[in-house]
DNA sequence: GTAGTATTCAACAGATTTATTGAATAGTAC
DNA sequence: GTACTATTCAATAAATCTGTTGAATACTAC
């Protein structure tokens, strides 16, 4: 086999992986594991596609290796394979805010109400939880707020918020938090919130560089057990 | 518009990015692209492509926002439309490498020789050039140089190792460097090296890493002149 | 064993993508 | 102006992708 050849084949191969992330659909799917793994029927609820097409699609994303999937009991469960998925959807996003007009739009148009659309920047709010003015609300999943949070935070993942919206203080202030500047799902959280009438913004960054800019944080260990189905 | 559809929309607008990265031949020319500024006839030798074939992929890639385009005499010069271009492919290539077990074969195929397939550690790279063992190489654009390289390192871009070879000492052994882990850069100097009979391996992380480690870096200023086309 | 459920497989039509060819455009050189 | 060149546009056929339907599979419950 020639030079030539491998690398070719190689450059097919990471275009398996761009293939995977061709389709909006698909995008979707990964968006929902992004927050926590998922069966089949589930995903399709969520998606409005029928189930054999979510199962075809699950299977592209697995032969591109973004999902992985174990069989419990009855149903399937998939997840995304690993955190390299992650970053690469975040770069995904990055992309689109930074150099397609009609991202920037959309996401104005559905994430942002026309006032207060600034996000927290990280000094601000640790000014503001030391003085007891704001609820902070950990978004991602039970897994990653366990190995590592913001001191203080609720853990309450995007697809837990609306029934349990009533844990949360109505008259403070919300300020949300996810994965970074990129991960959509804080975006997500705060666009449920002000539907509520709840008064709430993301923070400016995620809890990697939260983490990494020195700021306090707290860690538990332990994994807790999965959250059914539905 | 609702919501939903406001949602569905955003998930078509990242896909228009992951369908850009879809096809091996687009990624192949975001790679040449990544070495730098380079016309259309150029990227049609590089890809094996015919010249409006080749034209038509740099549309869609200028659509999808990934590059931007300028036309200088005679010439149309097609680049990376910014940093965060160079980081989705370097999270792609990072979840290549990490679930395709195709491509791990492939690089190790066509990169590596049996032996000596380790990269260089950054400490025991800065140990060997304070004894001036070894010749460092950084494989990036001119650019990229000038804002800030490894102290002692020769500016030598992909494309021009074929004819500057000479200025590489023989007697000692290379190490090349380019963007970071998952950048294929330094992978192809490497190749190229080796095949021409040098000692050479790559430095395990690139320079963004190398820099943040707080390991000593030199930088300049002032942009240095376009390279001709071929 | 039977009944019931979640998921996958298979086959199909419609839509989209790819690479090629040849023509059209826009610029340079004279 | 003409001759020449780099790039883009347009039209085509082959290949691939998408979502649907209905059947097949694998597992649980009894």
């Amino acid at each position: 086999m020639s030079n030539k050849t491998v690398k070719t084949d190689l450059f097919e191969q990471f275009a398996r992986i761009g293939k995977a992330l061709a389709s909006g659909k698909r995008l979707q799917i990964l968006e929902f594991l992004a927050q926590g793994e998922r069966n089949v029927e589930t995903l399709a609820q969520l998606t409005g596609l029928s189930i054999a097409s979510t199962s075809q699609h699950l299977q592209q994303l697995r032969q591109a290796g973004l999902v992985s999937a174990s069989k419990e009991g009855l149903y399937v469960f998939y997840r995304l394979a690993g955190d390299s998925i992650v970053r690469l959807l975040a770069a995904l996003h990055a992309v689109g805010q930074e150099h397609l007009a009609e991202v920037d739009k959309l996401v104005r148009l559905y994430y942002f109400s026309k006032d207060s659309l600034e996000p927290v920047p990280a000094k601000e709010l640790m000014q503001r939880v030391k003085k007891g003015l704001v609820t902070v609300l950990d978004v991602r999943p039970a897994e990653e707020y366990a190995a590592g949070h913001i001191p203080g935070a609720i853990n309450m993942p995007v697809s837990e918020i609306r029934k349990r919206l009533k844990e949360i203080p109505k008259d403070q202030e919300i300020v949300a938090y996810c994965r970074g500047p990129y991960c959509l799902m804080a975006f997500e959280a705060v666009a449920q919130l002000r539907k509520k009438g709840r008064s709430a913004r993301r923070l400016e960054d995620g809890f990697p560089e939260w983490r990494s800019a020195g700021l306090p944080v707290v860690s538990a260990l332990g994994r807790p057990a999965r959250p059914p189905p539905r």
